[in-house]
DNA sequence: CGGGTTTGACCGGCGC
DNA sequence: GCGCCGGTCAAACCCG
């Protein structure tokens, strides 16, 4: 205990006459204050513990030990503990009149921005549709050109001539257009299927094989060869945990028609990716910033979806590993994570209020504070158990993954988009904007 | 012979 | 600047 200069003692105190304390002559911003009863001989006083206490702290709030000893009014005043007890009660009632204040205050203002983000939101969900209705109308005019063209001209066409020249499609700038972009965003699917290869509808052409790092199993690249200059690719490769897991990415919008059974799949996987990239517009910290129907369909998915941010791809994730038993099972069993005490869905973009987002999950008590989605939330989980089913029994499995993920991606789930929320406890989101939704 | 696969080489992006 | 790595190319090869 150091007895120099600082040493203030109390001693005419009713309550607590009997306390000295030592203030440590080293006041920086922790300052040590032992006390000890000053009516003992200075050879007896044993410095008791009382913690230590924060005289650089901004609040400067009243020291209540268990003694009922207040020291700092104490130590300016020198006045008794009675007079000095009541004149903080008053203190920290005032203060707490003004906290109130202050907090119904950002209570306001917070409301304003949940409600001005919920209008962004819900214009923004509506020009999405509309571009993606314009979208799809444009691409069946092209497909129909494009399918004239190649009956005319046929197989002499060039891979040149078609504007797709080999090697040079990646080098497309994320900048320039939405197609252009559209190359930059990956449905990925994850699948039991003990084949080599999913079935999709579509007719693929292998063109490359690589080693994968911290994969032991190899990578195929694959392109479309359904129509000359299709820019449509897809990965396929073993999961390096569970072997029997078939992870296969597509990446791409087809420009040519579709057999009936690549039709779901082709339109959901387009979908997606232009759901991602509508929404993938980076501000300044990478952060999506924008609002986003994708981030919104990560609620109702959320224990089957996560996002992570580590590829350089927005991508969408569907797990459809899990037998269809477990999906209702395990959604409503996974962990909480999210305590909110708010009564009151919280609407869907406030998720952008963390500033990064990683593996959002739905936690119990958001969902116990939406009941009126409960009937969405299980019509939603059927289908994707639906899916699940279907896919688990037969690798050829097209219409319904497309569905699983149409509902997922599209907000086809009534509500999905509306009064949700998500855990934004572990938000991260890095300049990548990978977002992985997967169902699990 | 045509179409698909294999595989080593090449290229560009990115981190150090 | 260098090395690593993912993605792609293209010649060689295989197969029906």
């Amino acid at each position: 205990m150091d007895k120099g200069c600082g040493r203030l003692i109390a001693e005419n105190s009713d309550r607590v006459g009997f306390f000295g304390f030592d203030l440590s002559p080293r006041l920086n911003q922790q300052t040590k204050v032992i006390m000890f009863p000053v009516n003992l001989s200075p050879a007896d006083r044993k410095p008791m513990a009382l913690g230590e206490v924060d005289f650089f702290s901004d609040k400067k709030r009243p020291i209540v030990d268990h003694t009922g000893l207040q020291l700092d009014a104490a130590v300016k005043d020198g006045i008794s503990s009675d007079h000095v007890e009541d004149k903080l009660a008053k203190n920290e009632l005032s203060q707490l009149q003004v906290a109130i204040q202050r907090m119904n205050s950002d209570n306001q203002k917070l409301r304003g921005m949940v409600t001005e983000v919920n209008n962004n939101y819900n214009a923004l969900h509506l020009e999405f549709v509309e571009l993606m209705q314009q979208q799809e109308n444009s691409r069946s005019d092209r497909s129909e050109k494009e399918l004239l063209r190649t009956k005319r001209i046929g197989r002499e066409e060039s891979p040149e001539s078609d504007g797709l020249a080999p090697n040079k499609v990646p080098k497309l700038n994320p900048d320039q257009t939405p197609e252009a972009n559209m190359r930059k965003a990956r449905v990925s699917v994850r699948a039991r299927s003990e084949a080599p290869m999913i079935s999709d509808g579509c007719q693929w052409r292998k063109y490359g094989q690589k080693m994968a790092k911290g994969n032991p199993c190899p990578r195929g690249y694959y392109r479309c060869t359904m129509a000359v200059g299709c820019p449509v690719r897809k990965q396929v490769q073993r999961c390096a945990e569970d072997k029997t897991i078939l992870i296969t990415s597509y990446e791409g919008t087809h420009n040519h028609p579709l057999p009936q059974a690549a039709v779901a799949m082709a339109s959901t996987t387009s979908a997606a990716a232009n759901m991602l990239l509508c929404g993938s517009t980076t501000g300044t910290d990478g952060l999506l910033n924008t609002t986003f129907p994708a981030r919104t369909i990560l609620p109702y998915s959320s224990n089957m979806a996560t996002i992570s941010a580590s590829a350089p791809f927005p991508t969408v994730t569907l797990d459809l590993t899990q037998p269809p038993n477990s999906l209702q099972q395990f959604q409503r069993t996974s962990p909480a994570q999210f305590k909110v005490p708010s009564p009151v869905p919280i609407p869907p973009m406030a998720q952008v209020f963390g500033s990064k987002f990683s593996g959002l999950q739905m936690s119990q008590d958001i969902e116990s504070a939406l009941p009126s989605q409960t009937e969405h939330h299980k019509s939603f989980t059927d289908t994707l158990s639906a899916a699940t089913a279907a896919i688990t029994a037969d690798p050829n499995f097209t219409a319904a993954l497309a569905a699983a993920i149409t509902s997922v991606i599209s907000g086809a789930h009534p509500n999905i988009s509306d009064n949700t929320t998500n855990d934004n406890s572990n938000v991260n989101a890095s300049t990548s904007n990978k977002i992985t939704s997967s169902i699990q």
